[in-house]
DNA sequence: TAAAAAATGTATTTATAATACACCTATTAA
DNA sequence: TTAATAGGTGTATTATAAATACATTTTTTA
């Protein structure tokens, strides 16, 4: 039961971006200070780009900035736009119906609800929550 | 983000093996049932057993029944006892200490509550709740 | 003693995430 | 106008873990 990498590239992309603000970074320089797979976080960035959460530009002084200030970044909403699934068990793939309990099954219920709380906690905080290393969450998402 | 069919798998034994009480019921009936691999379920169920979910009996006329009433039978327990780990993020992992957001890292705190909610509402049910197809969860919790 | 059933250990297969590689496109400044 | 820099795209490969298969053993009862 783990998230991919992927997506918690996704955030440290958004952390490290929200710590150097007025600055175009490039791709390099977070991939270095990570020490992760240049390749695999350009493809990252381009989907966050898409997303909507960073503005991305090509050629010499280009780079990376956020699109918007982080306590506008739902974390909730980054994970579920760079995840690329929630299927909590199988059933929740449409390519995969063939338990026999379904389509009356209690345990589905479950695992459903289950997975809403687990995003709705997400949901709770924002990137400027999480710069802050706020563990009660909400705090800060009422800041501009 | 999907949970193990491992975990699905033993909670499936155990909804089969509620559902026919009194009566000893072998592995091979419930992989054919389900149509999945009996040599998996055979680990699984010997799982089941060593946590204490099932009673196992060896030799002709053997099988499995349930070690306590559905209403006994948590299912946030079930999942911690079959679900190999809740790595929620790469820093869970013990051996994966290399983010250099760490220690002080926001978004670990987050995730580790978010995963706490997910695991609260799982043991909010028992297996009788499961069984009744119940979506508000915990009704059942109190009966015997 | 033969059949039935679970237990155990190892090996193989499969699925998918992660990574690598090659090449393209856009932008800027010398 | 050209070289350097930066992100974009598509495909291929690798790594990892889960799922499955296989072989053999142990236990129990008729
Ligand atoms: S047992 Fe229930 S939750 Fe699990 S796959 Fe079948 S229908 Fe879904
Ligand atoms: S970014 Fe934070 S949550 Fe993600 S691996 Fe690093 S320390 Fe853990």
């Amino acid at each position: 039961m783990e998230i991919t990498s992927y997506t918690d590239y996704a955030l440290r992309v958004l952390i490290y971006l929200a710590r150097s603000p007025n600055k175009q970074t490039t791709i390099t320089e977070i991939a270095d200070y990570f020490n992760i797979s240049r390749n695999h976080l350009v493809k990252i960035v381009h989907q966050l780009g898409s997303k909507g959460f960073v503005k991305t530009t090509r050629g010499k002084g280009g780079g990376l900035v956020l699109q918007r200030p982080p306590a506008m970044i739902n974390i909730g909403n980054v994970v579920r736009s760079m995840e690329c699934h929630f299927n909590w068990v199988e059933c929740f793939n449409p390519t995969q119906q063939h338990c026999r309990l379904l389509p009356n099954c209690g345990l589905k219920h479950l695992f459903a609800q289950a997975g809403e709380a687990y995003l709705k906690v997400l949901d709770s905080a924002t990137l400027a929550d999480v710069l802050l290393g706020i563990t009660t969450v909400g705090l800060n998402s009422k800041i501009l």
